[in-house]
DNA sequence: CACCCGGAAGGATT
DNA sequence: GAATCCTTCCGGGT
């Protein structure tokens, strides 16, 4: 009984090693717990051990198996006259439907084996996987599937956790695998490049094996074909049931990748030039997927080979694996020696960690995270893949992506991306080419360059998200902390506000909203020199999922893509990572990074880097920030301040709204501005703020220093350097 | 030449 | 259908 349900739900994370279950979530589904060890242990030994391969005898066979052992109420076995392909694809409401009291636990349940089943297959190359759809796994988007909980389910002890090492390849996908998503924006992928198809030729050849899993709902069929994959296959081509969808994300992650590796190629400039041949993958490129089409050779190649390389010595070392992988996208992007290094060392951690840490932010309502709880499981998934409306954009969008791989605890990014200051938000794109390749991969948007990107670094100007640090190339500073903006739902608010900027104060707010005093948001990062802040009206406390590096996510994907086919894609992949991930951390490490507790000053600095510190100024005291916190919460941020309502120059008092967010707002902000700042001190940076109100109106906003003058650290070099001295001033 | 800026048009997603 | 968030182009400035 208490397995029953714990088994799905409840993993036991305390015991995993952290490190380790990153590593193998990154490739492989959660493994199963121990519990599942025992499960499968007393399945029926007739039963094979991949659930898409049992007749409907076998199906029968496991159900009541399971009815036996986990006490559950009685089925309909009617209802599941399918074989195990069939079974498979039921989602976790189709399993609920047909049985309510025991839907969960017969899905969970199946998705373990599912999953281990995967595992043990993932090194084949021609796995089924096949995912398209990208976002998908968005949590608005898509509803609810209730995937995960294999995901969940930590490995720790399991034996299963052990063999996924061993078997490493396998990759996760397969439980996911079996849904497909649709595909997002598939041809925007496409359509981005020119680039050829590489796709396997188009058929994906990939696809076929690959196939199956993702293939996309629609494209259905696409692929599916792949046996293999049956679960995938089956999903796909079975069409029949619409829910996968959390399986999908994953697949479709991993077709993701494949796409962003290929621009990869292109775009990185080159970074490394593939040679058109096709991958081996087989991705299960449904037409409308994005996926590996366009894959580079080369690219992947290198990807996979690193991620290859990192797998077997996964096995061998498992982190370090995960690690080159991760290491080998970044590498890519620029050095493939570093990779190599990172690979060695840096690496295994990364992956993992970032994992654990990724999720600096947190929804506002710290508590998305609260994976912890039994039931964790299906909130987990929540979490992970909001339903709500959320915001969680888990490096969807481009501050998010930015904030992921800064704050990466391991650094793992650092070779493309790094902070310079991040007190103040000031960090340094060490490798524009890079750094947009991944985004590019994370969009799957081929052809993402610099340049590009950088456009759209240049559109958070107007709406106070971010500045240029003036004098250094490739240095911006974050003008609003990543809770702030998670709480934001939209940063048209902010756009709003922006106008209003105009110096005037704050700018940006959008007073209307809330701005007031009572929203605020949380916490602006770099107090000085935003401007203000503005608030962020509304704000939903998002239940994020946060924690995640899309970046290594995506660069496991690619890699795995790369070497297995269908690459998960990004979002979604990174979706499902990001919430096996943050499970497994949240379980090991105990608080998930967002939740609240982190938010605590002390928690803020769990993730190393998040800390930014924030200031927050809070109404009440410092402390009661805190306080305010529950309310607020700011999340990382937050925590760090120390700030007390002092008023330092600089300053900001949080100002808390209603939603219980906070906010804060320059108040001497103009004062100084016009005093000290003018001249002085920001050099530059002015136009951050400018931009901000300007942007919109004025033709350019940076000039105005005058506007916002404020006495900005920024400088390009923060490090900790003045820019925090600044800062903490403002701060005490 | 690279970087940076921001307008404009348009696409994908929500 | 509207809004958002880019993506893609582009001309121009430094």
């Amino acid at each position: 009984m208490s397995k029953m349900k714990m088994l799905p739900v409840q993993l036991s994370l305390n015991s995993l090693n952290p490190g380790i279950w990153s590593d193998v979530l990154w490739r492989c589904p959660p493994a199963p717990s121990s519990q599942l060890a025992e499960l499968k242990t007393q399945l029926p030994p007739s039963l094979p051990s991949d659930p898409r391969l049992w007749s409907r005898e076998d199906v029968l066979v496991f159900l009541r198996f399971c009815v036996r052992e986990f006490d559950l109420p009685k089925l309909d076995f009617d209802l599941f006259q399918m074989n195990g392909k069939a079974l498979c694809l039921l989602t976790r409401a189709d399993f609920g439907h047909r049985c309510p009291g025991a839907g969960d636990v017969l899905h969970n349940v199946l998705q373990m084996l599912i999953i281990e089943s995967h595992m043990m297959q993932w090194h084949l190359p021609n796995s089924p996987v096949t995912p398209t759809s990208r976002y998908p796994l968005s949590p608005h988007s898509h509803p609810p599937t209730p995937t995960w909980p294999p995901l969940n389910a930590p490995p720790e002890n399991s034996p299963f956790h052990s063999s996924a090492h061993s078997l490493a390849g396998h990759h996760f996908m397969a439980p996911n695998s079996v849904t497909l998503s649709p595909p997002p924006s598939v041809d925007s992928q496409a359509s981005s490049p020119p680039q050829a198809p590489y796709q396997n030729g188009g058929a994906t050849g990939a696809a076929p094996g690959s196939a199956g899993g993702s293939a996309p709902a629609a494209g259905g069929a696409t692929n599916t074909s792949n046996p293999t994959s049956s679960s995938a296959s089956s999903t796909g081509s079975n069409g029949s049931q619409p829910n996968i969808m959390p399986m999908k994300g994953i697949s479709s992650a991993s077709s993701n990748h494949s796409d962003s590796e290929e621009e990869y190629s292109e775009t990185s400039g080159g970074v490394s030039k593939m040679p058109p041949a096709p991958l081996s993958y087989s991705t299960a490129s449904p037409p409308g997927t994005p996926i590996l089409k366009d894959i580079k050779p080369n690219w992947t190649q290198q990807l996979t080979n690193s991620f290859v390389n990192s797998w077997s010595q996964q096995q061998q070392q498992q982190q370090q694996q995960q690690a080159a992988a991760v290491a080998a996208v970044a590498a890519q992007a620029q050095q493939h020696q570093l990779q190599q290094q990172q690979q060695q060392q840096q690496l295994p951690q990364k992956l993992t960690l970032d994992n654990t840490a990724g999720p600096v932010v947190t929804p506002a309502g710290g508590s998305i995270s609260a994976p912890t709880t039994p039931s964790y499981m299906y909130k987990a998934k929540r979490e992970f893949f909001p339903e709500n409306s959320e915001p969680n954009t888990n490096g969807r969008l481009l501050w998010d992506f930015l904030q992921q791989l800064l704050n990466d605890r391991n650094q793992k990014y650092s070779d493309l991306i790094a902070w310079k200051c991040r007190d103040t938000g000031v960090f340094k794109i060490v490798d524009p080419a890079g750094l947009a390749k991944l985004w590019g991969i994370q969009k799957n948007h081929l052809s993402m360059n610099y340049d590009k990107m950088s456009r759209a670094l240049r559109y958070y100007y107007r709406v106070n998200i971010l500045r240029k640090v003036q004098g250094e190339r490739h240095c911006y500073q974050f003008l609003r902390n990543p809770t702030e903006l998670k709480n934001i739902k939209n940063i048209s608010l902010l756009r709003q506000s922006t106008p209003a900027n105009g110096n005037g104060g704050s700018p940006s707010m959008p007073q209307g909203s809330s701005q007031a005093p009572g929203s605020p948001a949380g916490q602006n990062w770099n107090p000085q020199q935003q401007s203000q802040q503005q608030q962020q009206s509304p704000q939903r406390p998002a239940s994020r999922n946060g924690p995640m590096s899309l970046p290594a996510v995506a660069a496991v994907a690619a890699a795995a893509a790369a070497a297995y086919g269908p690459p998960p894609t990004s979002p979604l992949f990174m979706h499902a990572i990001n919430g096996a991930f943050h499970y497994l951390s949240a379980a090991a490490a105990g608080p998930p990074p967002n939740s609240p507790a982190l938010n605590t000053p002390s928690a803020v600095g769990g993730p190393d880097k998040f800390q930014f510190h924030p200031l927050k100024l809070e109404n009440g005291s410092g402390s009661g920030s805190e306080s305010a916190g529950e309310d607020l919460k700011p999340t990382d941020l937050s925590v760090s301040s120390k700030s007390t309502a002092t008023s330092n120059e600089d300053c900001y008092p949080l100002i808390r709204n209603a939603d219980g967010l906070t906010t804060i707002k320059l108040i001497r902000y103009n004062e100084h501005q016009v005093a000290a700042s003018p001249a002085g001190q920001s050099p530059k940076h002015d136009d951050q703020q400018a931009g901000a109100s300007n942007a919109s109106s004025s033709p350019r906003p940076m000039d105005q220093a005058s506007e916002q003058a404020q006495p900005v650290p920024m400088e390009s070099d923060c490090n900790g350097g003045e820019s925090e001295d600044s800062f903490r001033h403002m701060q005490q």
